[in-house]
DNA sequence: ATTTTTTCTTGATATAGATCAAGAGGACCA
DNA sequence: TGGTCCTCTTGATCTATATCAAGAAAAAAT
């Protein structure tokens, strides 16, 4: 077992609850992979043939459409990251994901993270639970745009996310919520005077 | 093989590509069920412990929040309906399920299904392709919110669903679009006009 | 250090969409 | 057959948020 990926273990551990042989059998299939600040691990159109673990550093989630750029998501340390439908059904990639700083990663290829499904009986079952997971936490921010302002979305997202907010360009945040830069801009003066 | 379950079959078939064993396996665990229109099917809280397919009728989810009620989505012929987070991680449900007309379902209990994976190798893999169809659908939802206006939503949805928009009272359609029935009408009438 | 580029703020204005209020049309009932 | 309720529409107004434009601040580059 590698010491220097306890991070990924313990996360897995965490998150899925395997037994000890198990956890050792999917953390040895994830290669260590740095990249560079700008750097893309995946460009919309192209086949999403990676899931890369956190380890540090931020990635942003984005797409440009004809009008704007729309940001899906800032990914963070100790986050799992891909193109969740691309990965799964094989489609080509809707979203690109772009290093907003230098990374560290524990990567794992499509074709490895398959073979996992023919070692662990219970991977699939493992599998399953994580995309769970990631439904529910968009169930979340559909009900936030159905139910909630500009405003309300911001406060919600700052308090469960206030480092965020140091770390990466405001406007991305305010493009994963829905709003433009100005109006963002203005809720967080007022959020900070009050 | 109980004939009058074909449509279920059909569908799990066309869904997962199962074998026709698996199938019938599958199949035979639901139990047909009717409820009248203004049933509930789940509500707000409660353990959410079934999983159904629809064969007739329309079905509402929708939750309540201080100031408003939020529809979700409404559920028609040929798709399953449950609260897929309650049901998958035991949480109480978020959501009211009421039937919108009569219904007729095919319903499997939580324990059965649940059973399906001691018994079918392949469970785990269709329940977690099915999950994951359900994120890729969430996550069109959330692009539509980032990206398009009130019309855009609605023009793509009247596109995508325009035999809905006979059968349901239109307030709940635009409540699911994250619009005002106000605005709603607004919308329709000049895309009537138009 | 100075320049260049990017990001953020601020003001002025416009617009999409919400809210409030009232009425019209249907469906369901008794 | 006339209510009662529910749903939809329409107008008037209001408000949240977008847009446009410019400058300030911060970051990156040279």
């Amino acid at each position: 077992m590698n010491l220097s990926m306890t991070e990924l273990e313990t996360y897995i551990q965490s998150y899925f609850g395997v037994s000890p042989e198990d956890l050792a059998a999917i953390a040895s299939q994830f290669k260590e992979k740095q990249c560079k600040k700008g750097d893309f691990l995946l460009k919309t159109g192209n086949h999403c043939d990676e899931l890369s673990f956190i380890q540090s550093g931020l990635i942003r989630i984005y797409v440009n459409t004809q009008e704007k750029e729309v940001t899906q998501w800032i990914s963070s340390k100790g986050y799992f990251v891909t193109d969740l439908s691309a990965f799964v059904f094989d489609n080509p990639a809707r979203w690109n994901m772009q290093a907003l700083t230098d990374m560290k990663l524990y990567t794992i290829s499509k074709k490895d993270y398959r073979l996992l499904g023919k070692d662990i009986p219970k991977w699939h079952e493992l599998e399953k639970l994580f995309i769970a997971r990631c439904f529910a936490f968009l169930e979340e921010r559909i009900f936030s745009h159905l139910s909630m302002s500009a405003e309300e979305r911001y406060q919600l997202f700052f308090e469960q996310n206030k480092s965020l907010f140091n770390e990466v360009p405001l406007q991305y945040i305010a493009s994963m919520l829905g709003m433009t830069p100005e109006t963002f801009s203005r809720i967080r003066k007022k959020s900070i005077q009050s």
